[in-house]
This record gives structure tokens, C-alpha cells and sequence, in this order.
DNA sequence: GCCAGGATTGGAATCGTTTCCAATTGTGCA
DNA sequence: TGCACAATTGGAAACGATTCCAATCCTGGC
């Protein structure tokens, strides 16, 4: 009642508990105290409604308790889904999150890095397509898809082996030709390595495929031109189709079903991510599914723990292979 | 070079310079200074790469340039949708984003509130259905889709006319018998007017209708059941259903399919919110859509200028109907 | 050439915590 | 009863920026 319009502060509460600043900062941080003065600085605590004012406690001790998370956008169920598995783990550890949408800007990817050094977070978890990203050493720093070097963690489905499943998935359910279909990307980032997994396999089986990668301006009907191409007597060379995202299969299967094909009886699809509908009912597609759970996990680890290089730099988290309707099985 | 470990202070950037520390908090803020001292100054805060301690400012100026917003989750559409455009907003505006989904739980609702305040946050928008929230009167807050009071501004989609909306779409394309179907909840909120705005029109245009509102608990079945009891001779006593949600739109649709009933040749289904497939392609299903970005951007608005009284408590954007194959038009 | 007055800069005080050291209290033993 | 030492508390300094007032510099007029 001193200060009128003002919040209540640590000394306010000092005063009306009648003890040391330092105790009640004791108190606050479950610093052992001697019981009489816990109770009353804890009574005087309540009594004002005093709040820590944590811009000055990051400030002197330089814990924010604030993780910033990167992601090109919230729009993409994959992303959203992964954002909000980071934030619902970073709550249970008491963090916060800061948000940043990047709409795969380069330069905004790099500003929120800057931004995230003023702001003093305490890490920064990032699902980044810049490949020059400059970061700072003292902000631990998270990669998930993209692989930097040695110095920054890096975490990611396993790849290689979902590409694998995807052909073997499509090869069980009885396709005797294979294609692999994905957008432009110079970057060499690790879902690259959905295309070696899924070549290997196919030579593994030796089931024969082709491909059709667009480079990094081409348009989407470039694919379509492809499958046009590809068309004889109303059936296409291949009976099995891989896409690297399960986005891009729904684009595709709009083109085949518009090229008169039935899917999965004339061409059966397998995508990439384990989108479901509406986050939480069935899968769109047949589809390898990401560990977005274990993967979110693992970031909010590796951020708060700094684990002092004993951690592998690149960690690949399993996959599966899920039904969802644009296969036989 | 003077202290190894640490990052650059104003002091060290001010000894560099061979200026005050007042000078060198001008130049950053921008504030006019002798052309000679801004050179120094600037030239002494790129060799040492300074950067701004924002505890420390948030600390002295009390902003923070920070924006609580809070949402259930991430996973469905519409609120990811909605948090991805206020995060391009507030960063528009060089405001940042910090992010707290709270899985429908008052008690983590309740948290966050404190957590907000404690953050110094310079405001909060809210999308909450905890009825009795305690909000503190200095930090400013933001309603969506729930009147709270005159006290607190409260942005949602035009509830009623989206309901009207709704029927009229349905008769428009030949329906003769309606139904509405909500799940349940015990709240006011806004989107209860959907309702409202249904049973309006549809006395308007003299149709009939029926409704079924699950109670608070109640399971999805109970809608089944619904569906089942009104079936006779493999045809419902309606042609139209007005979901009050996009996502209850599809969980019935599914029913209806089950059941061995076409849409919309059987039986036409209207939805609401403009869920789109992978958030940007095409429409889940015929739909009222919200407009998710004037949502965001008014938001933003209120929560930064906190224009004082001016606004009325109450602002309700228009919504559109969109068609999405679920109906025939 | 000198002084008055305006315009800038310099630097101290401050924001609300944490932390550390000195001061105080209390306990136990002789 | 008195003293020494352990255990706590009290209070000052520090974190890094902002802000305000006093001190300094310049300019222009006489």
C-alpha cells in the first residue's frame, strides 16, 4: 500500500515480513530458512501478491528459462504437430517458448537467431533450411532435419530406413515398378536420404524405379507432365509411388484421380511424415511415420542438458510404416 | 578482449568508443547524437559485436516487447492456423511470441496467466474456455471466442450470422429438413450462438429441424446412436447437418458413410471454421470460414495499442460460406 | 577577445533480483 | 557462567540498461 502503482517487490516483501532481502530471496529459491521466517515471509508474500519479476532475475542469473523454437511455419500439420510436442515438453520441465515462424525466409531465420541471443534464451531449437545459418557458440543450438557439423546436434527420423520401408511397403502390396517423386531441394539436408534408403532397397529387390526430383524453382505441374508422360493405354509404367511428403502425395493422388486412376487398385501411394487428419483421427495416406513425440523429446534433452559432446552429433530416431488407405495394406 | 567470458556490455562498448554509457544507450535507441559519437559508437558496437541485454532493458523500461498467447493445442487446425498468423503479426511488428498451449486444463490456463504476469509480458491473447479465469488488471488481455465482460475486449468470427449461414446453405441446395449437431459444453462462449444463429433461420425459411447437443461428458457415440434412431428404411429424416465444427463435420461424415449414406447425394453436411487439407490446399469439407487472418490481426491490435474504451468489448468478423464437396454447391 | 546561453555529453542513481561476506544469534562444552 | 564456534541472517554490491541532472563544450554577439 506504499507504492500505489506499483508492483510489490522483493524489498516490499522484506518489509512487511520484517526480514533480510536475502532471505526472502532464500525463501522464493527453497533455499533452506528458519521456519519462523519462511511462514512469515511466506504470509507476506501472499499478502501482497508479490510476483518475481524474472526480467530481473534473468538478468542476475542469467537463466531465462525460455527455449526459442524455429520452425518455417505452423501452417504444415508436421510442423505444427512437432511444435506442439516441444511446448507441451518444455512445460513440463517449468520452460517457456519462444516462438518463431520463419516462412523459410533466410534472413528472418537469421534475425530470430540474433533475436534469440538478445533475448538471453537459454537454447534454441531449429528447423532450418538456410544452409549458411550463423550461430552464436554460447546459445546451445538444436538442429532437427538438418545436419550442420559435429558442433551442433542434429536430430532426425531415421531416413534412410524410412525411405527402405516405403519401397519394401509398396513392393508387399504387390507393385512391380516404383517411382520416387520429390520437390527441389539443393540443400543437402538429411530427408535427402529418403531417396538413397529407398534406391537401395529397390536394388536390394531388384524391383526396377525411376524418379523424378524437380529443381528448386520448378513448378508443380512438372510432375504432372511426368505421370502424363509415363501414361500407356490408361495405366501408368508404375504400379507403386513414393513421395517424399505426405503433402506432396495428396497433390499427386489429385493429379492421378484426375488422370482417371484409382489408387490404390491402378497405383498405390506411400508418403512421408504420418499426417493424420485433423492431427489425431486416421492417417491421410499410406505413410512413413516420423516420432514427432520421441523427436521432440530428444531436442528438449539435448537443449537443456548441454550434454558435453558425449551425445552422438546426429541422432535418428526410428520410423514405421503406417496404413492409410492409398496401399492394398 | 578486457573480460574473455562474457559477453559485451554498453560500459564495454562506451570504453571502446571513449564515450559515456548515455551516449552509447542514445545511439542505440536511436535518439539524435553528435554525428562523431554515433560513428564511434556504431564502429565499437560492430568490432565488439554488442548486442542489447533485453533482461536488462525489459528490467529498466518495463517492455518487453512480448506477447503471451495461448491456445488449447497446436494439433488442431484452426488454432494452429490462427497462432501462425499472429506470430507473422506480432512480428511485423517487432513484437515477439511466447507460446503456451495448455491442453484445455483451467489449471495450466491459470498458470500461464501468473507465468505471463511474472514474464512481464506486454500482454496476453487468450483463447480459453476455463469460465472463471483470474486475470490481473496491468497486463492487457485478449479474448477470442469468449466474453469475459466489458473489461476485456473479446474478437470472434460473426457466431449467429455463421449459423444462419449454415442453413441457408443447406435449403439453397434443395434441403427440406435440417439438423445441428454440437458436442457438449456448459460455457457461454461465442460459438454457442452458431446455434442461435441456425434456429433463426430456419424458422425464417419455415424448414424444419432438430438438433442434438451432447452433454459435457457424453462420448461421440451418442451422435450414432442419434443418427441410427433417426434412420427409416435406409434413409434419414433429414437431408442437411449444420456440424458446429469442421472436425465433428468429418467424425460424422464417417458415421454417415458407415451407415451406408452418400454425401452429398444422401445427405448434405455443412461445417465450421475453413479447415483446408495441409492447411493451404483445399477445403475438408462445405463449410463456414472463419477469417482466421482479420482474427489474428485484430488481436494484435488490441492487445499493443490497448486503445482505452474506444473499441467496443465485442468484435465479431464476418464469416464466408465455402463450398467443399459435402454439399452441392 | 570575452562572456553568456544553448546544446551535448558525462556519469550517477535506479530498476528488482542474486550472491557473498560480515555480523549476529544461538548452542554446547568446559 | 563464560567462551568459542557453527549456523543463520542482514545488508551491500553487482547484473546491464535507462534516465536525469550537472558539467562541459561551442557558438554567437557585443
Amino acid at each position: 500500500m506504499n507504492k500505489p502503482n506499483s508492483a510489490p517487490t522483493m524489498k516490499d516483501v522484506a518489509r512487511e515480513a520484517g526480514v533480510a532481502l536475502g532471505t526472502v530471496s532464500k525463501v522464493i529459491n527453497g533455499i533452506p530458512v528458519g521456519e519462523s521466517y519462511r511462514l512469515k515471509v511466506e504470509e507476506a508474500i501472499k499478502k501482497l501478491n508479490y510476483r518475481v519479476n524474472s526480467y530481473a532475475k534473468g538478468l542476475k542469473s542469467n537463466r531465462t528459462f525460455t527455449i526459442a523454437v524455429m520452425v518455417p511455419n505452423l501452417i504444415s500439420p508436421f510442423f505444427s504437430k512437432l511444435v506442439n510436442c516441444i511446448n507441451k515438453s518444455l512445460a513440463q520441465r517449468g520452460y517457456r517458448m519462444l516462438l518463431c515462424a520463419t516462412d523459410y525466409d533466410p534472413e528472418q531465420e537469421q534475425s530470430y537467431v540474433i533475436m534469440a541471443e538478445q533475448q538471453k534464451v537459454d537454447g534454441i531449437i531449429c528447423l532450418s533450411y538456410n544452409p549458411n545459418l550463423q550461430v552464436s557458440e554460447d546459445v546451445p543450438l538444436i538442429s532437427i532435419d538438418r545436419y550442420f557439423g559435429a558442433h551442433i546436434p542434429c536430430v532426425a527420423s531415421d531416413n534412410y530406413g524410412g525411405g527402405a520401408l516405403a519401397a519394401q511397403a509398396l513392393v508387399r502390396n504387390g507393385c512391380k515398378s516404383l517411382a520416387f517423386l520429390r520437390v527441389g531441394s539443393k540443400l543437402t539436408n538429411e530427408p535427402n536420404k529418403r531417396r538413397d534408403g529407398f534406391i537401395n532397397a529397390c536394388e536390394n529387390m531388384a524391383v526396377p524405379y525411376m524418379m523424378k526430383i524437380l529443381d528448386d524453382g520448378q513448378p508443380y505441374s512438372a510432375f504432372e507432365e511426368f505421370l502424363q508422360a509415363h501414361m500407356q493405354d490408361g495405366k501408368l509404367d508404375f504400379d507403386g509411388i513414393f513421395c517424399v511428403t505426405d503433402l506432396l502425395a495428396h497433390q499427386i493422388m489429385g493429379s492421378l484421380r484426375q488422370m482417371g486412376l484409382r489408387i490404390p487398385e491402378d497405383v498405390q501411394v506411400v508418403g512421408y511424415d504420418g499426417i493424420r487428419h485433423f492431427g489425431d483421427l486416421d492417417y491421410t495416406c499410406s505413410t512413413i511415420v516420423q516420432p514427432v513425440e520421441e523427436m521432440a523429446e530428444t531436442c528438449v534433452d539435448l537443449v537443456l542438458e548441454k550434454n558435453e559432446g558425449k551425445t552422438p552429433s546426429l541422432i535418428c530416431l526410428p520410423v514405421r510404416y503406417a496404413y492409410g488407405g492409398t496401399t492394398r495394406s
